[in-house]
DNA sequence: TCAAGTATGCACCTTTTGGTAAGTATCCGT
DNA sequence: ACGGATACTTACCAAAAGGTGCATACTTGA
């Protein structure tokens, strides 16, 4: 139901719909790694470098709450739980491939772009 | 003390890279409406509903800084400005193609999750 | 018993991002 | 002469995002 009023701000495009589930610092990242197949907690953290317990947390119950990663809690006796990505998260890892590609066709321009921007401030 | 990398802190992917392109919140709308054809500010202005003068020219001009839009300028009598994809642009435009088709699919289910986020806040 | 590892939670603070509202300079129609 | 349109620019704030570090509760190993 397209509802182009301004009370109603929905997605303008799907892109952008998108871009609300995959964007945090961390969240390429995570699904980068992820996609390897299911990951400890603490894996996970020694894996996506820089990243503090919170946001690390925080980026997976985002995603955990989109439904695009599985927590899973072993209820064992020392503590055991992974993340691994469902089937809707599979889809986005596969529908984000080209992204994927482009940015590495470019990274050094994009790269370039980004330093600029950052000194120019 | 989180800088124990003295490499080169690089994108961990294409994809981080890309994200660094088209994030900002208005910038998937901008790329949307510009796919279209060369426009001019203020109708830009008009298409991309909500935006302020600040936030829309701040994000050309990133956009712009990456080498995504081009803005020209006719130099003419009353001002007159446009801006439109570069070929640079355009090829970013192509990739993010599925991730629109992805976004649209699940178009649903990804603002029912926004929704119970926020309000759960 | 004490340290270290597991997976989190929480409080506090800084940085980044976005929004509001004003101003600039030029031109056009009335 | 004045209001409105053009395309911006600027200053000031509020909100969101992210970072640091301490706390939890349990377990194993030294």
């Amino acid at each position: 139901m397209a509802k182009e009023n301004s009370e109603n701000p929905r997605f303008i495009c799907g892109l952008h719909a998108t871009l609300h589930v995959i964007s945090g610092k961390w969240k390429p990242l995570i699904l980068f790694f992820l996609n390897k197949g299911p990951t400890r907690y603490g894996e996970l953290k020694r894996s996506v470098r820089g990243v503090s317990d919170k946001m690390l947390i925080q980026q997976l119950k985002e995603l955990e709450s989109d439904g695009i990663v599985q927590r899973t809690d072993y209820g064992e006796i020392p503590l055991r739980v992974d993340y691994s990505l469902t089937p809707f998260g599979t889809s986005l890892v596969r529908a984000m491939e080209p992204l994927c590609g482009w940015g590495e066709a470019h990274e050094e321009d994009i790269a370039v772009a980004m330093d600029r921007r950052k000194a120019s401030r």
